[in-house]
DNA sequence: TTGGTAATGATAACCATTCTCATTTGTGGA
DNA sequence: TCCACAAATGAGAATGGTTATCATTACCAA
């Protein structure tokens, strides 16, 4: 348990529900989770945290450098722990499963496009939205 | 005034909304529109729509394949004509301008992508959010 | 330990969007 | 052309995700 550390370099008190949030993160088997997922999780492990401040959390550790976060077509932000190295998304409309993927071509070529048309680019999302076609849907809605 | 044909064509009764609507697309100077953007607009020139239609409207025609949908980061739905040609989208994060761009390059890759991993495109999204640098951002916030 | 600032949690407020339902309108058939 | 009826509209309530408010509580440096 060395995350009080991460938290005071990113200018953060080591407080309970911070420290929870970032556990929550680092031990969960699906990488991507929205507020509402973070909340409830949190509750069932018996942890006692406020909506409101799951929300702030969040935000917070996204301005600092810990989290990413994505606005998917589902209408909620999703949260992932920042590996520091950028990933595409690629997500089932069935059962809503994210996966990642990088492609250093594409990677290039919006790097081009942008300085092409005298902008500086500060970010950019790319979202495949697609149905698994060899694994059957676990959670078929 | 050859809308209705249009509208029929779709499926959809030439109503007086729809055909506002519609007009709206057709001569507005900005492509991209959100239901509010609409609505005001609509308002503004004397036509009196409710804002419940202008939504309902919308996801009709988008259904109908007359316009497209997009989600930014602004956290507001935001529509355009369908040109019925593909195109992603750079988002001036200064003015709020989009500008709209198509590379061969990106979108093979896309699809080479989701096909490896076992997957069937139904669509995709990219949205490059950068500064204005040549041009002085017109309305800068 | 303690003071003071920052964080928390309950709840209200917000904003975009959708739903409800009584009223109005478009349209195909008489 | 007129009529009848299903479909569309509009006003406002409801919804869902997110943010703001504010009194209470928790961190942490001295």
């Amino acid at each position: 348990m060395h995350q009080p550390k991460h938290l005071k370099k990113a200018g953060l008190k080591a407080t309970l529900p911070r420290l929870k949030v970032l556990s929550l993160f680092e031990t969960s088997k699906e990488r991507h989770l929205s507020a509402e997922d973070v909340y409830k999780l949190l509750l069932l492990s018996g942890e006692d945290v406020g909506l409101a401040t799951v929300y702030r959390v969040l935000t917070q550790f996204e301005q600092a450098g810990l989290l990413m976060r994505h606005h998917f077509e589902t209408g909620k932000s999703v949260f992932e722990l920042n590996k520091g190295e950028h990933h595409d998304h690629i997500v089932c409309l069935q059962c809503g499963r994210v996966e990642e993927f990088y492609d250093a071509g594409i990677e290039a070529r919006q790097d081009a496009i942008a300085t092409e048309r005298g902008f500086t680019i500060h970010d950019h999302s790319l979202h495949i939205y697609a149905d698994c076609t060899k694994q059957p849907c676990p959670y078929k809605t």
